[in-house]
DNA sequence: ATCGTCGGCAAGCAGCACTTTCATTTTCCC
DNA sequence: GGGAAAATGAAAGTGCTGCTTGCCGACGAT
């Protein structure tokens, strides 16, 4: 088995290597990458690799554009993350994006083992095991959510400010019945969970 | 050699555990946690631990707060940050906050070791070996509400994200009763009226 | 020993947040 | 004209938020 372990942290990659060493009885060759691209320069160099662990965030590309070229230079590469962040939205996008599996830093090396096993037999492997959201659409803006209508970004400025949905019923001259109609299609088309995810989002992508 | 390794990510100390083995030729024990409590505990529990091997960013305490309790527990105990940080300002705080040592994960195997033996005769060790900031003078917080007490910190910056009081909770270890009243207290400081505007000041604030 | 601060837990309650369902009206496009 | 989307409103229900009050223990300073 022909595993290609990408970590821009020389420690973690030393101790995953003797993990695997350790836990994998035979036939095992690593191939390291500092970063994206060495990665995508091994799987090129050697289609044999059958399985990459991948972390998300090494320097020189950006976490799923690295993810997307890897996809692209080896189809066949079973792709396994291997990240810090437990956010159930990267893990959605990484999935999306191509990834059989995902394994959160946290996670036991029996784990681990556990995950490239079952990803190599094709099948999906997640830890931790979280309620993921829905698959997120071809995303027609980056920066900006298409789908926000005319009215419910104006809930949403307000929104954004910590006003409550009386306030801005009051402000918008609307009953607050209206308002909380239009919070439940925002977070919907956002993707959070509640308002304060929503104003956070908002005021990184400047709504 | 008494060791304690502590980070969150258990893939990390599973690996770091077998570089150790691996490199140090014997008499080497190593003691595991997964965050600053279990590590001020197992300080606690045995002060023959001689080296601390500490990443800087894990749940349930803020990072320099949760050296320093190391380090009031165990002033004897030589400390080594270990963080995927290479900030020279964080490098910085860490030696004024009593580290010995700062390894950066980007370090190879046999830096991480050479640090350790370094550190136990006493002299600091850092990598990567970069310019340093002057120390720093007692902090003056100048951004930072000097009257959130640190465990206020901890909740806020769980809020920052979106998070409920019943995660925050759970993530810190809480009763939910316990979060709400950090929560009231929070509000009251920071002058804002719900978590929302809460979030959306930490966030402006970097808090 | 006392006091102040901090952290923790609990109960109770009012009000808010969010979801779901149903409905109507208006506007725009085919 | 018909259909779809958007805007608006109502109601019911569940769960969350925030506040108030009370209690306890630990720790450090006086």
């Amino acid at each position: 088995m022909k595993v290609l372990l990408a970590d821009d942290h020389a420690l973690f990659r030393d101790g995953i290597r003797l993990v695997l060493e350790d836990l994998v009885p035979e036939g095992l060759e690593v191939v390291e990458a500092c970063d994206f691209l060495q990665a995508v320069a091994a799987v090129r160099a050697d289609p044999r690799i059958e399985i990459g662990l991948i972390d998300l965030h090494m320097p020189g590309m950006e976490s799923f554009a690295g993810l997307e070229a890897l996809r692209r230079a080896a189809p066949d590469l079973h792709l396994v993350v291997v990240s810090a962040s437990e956010d159930p939205s990267d893990i959605r996008r990484a999935l999306d994006t191509g990834a059989l599996g995902y394994i959160g830093k946290t996670s036991s090396s029996n784990a681990m083992i556990e995950g490239i096993r079952t990803v190599l037999l094709g099948e999906t492997f997640v830890r931790p095991a979280v309620d993921l959201p829905p698959t997120l659409p071809a995303p027609a803006d980056e920066q900006t959510p298409a789908r926000l209508t005319a009215r419910q970004r104006d809930v949403l400025g307000m929104l954004r400010l910590g006003k409550s949905n009386k306030e801005i019923a009051r402000d918008l001259d609307l009953a607050e019945i209206t308002v909380k109609l239009h919070v439940t299609a925002i977070l919907r088309t956002l993707g959070v969970e509640n308002r304060t995810q929503a104003a956070i989002l908002a005021a990184k992508l400047g709504l």
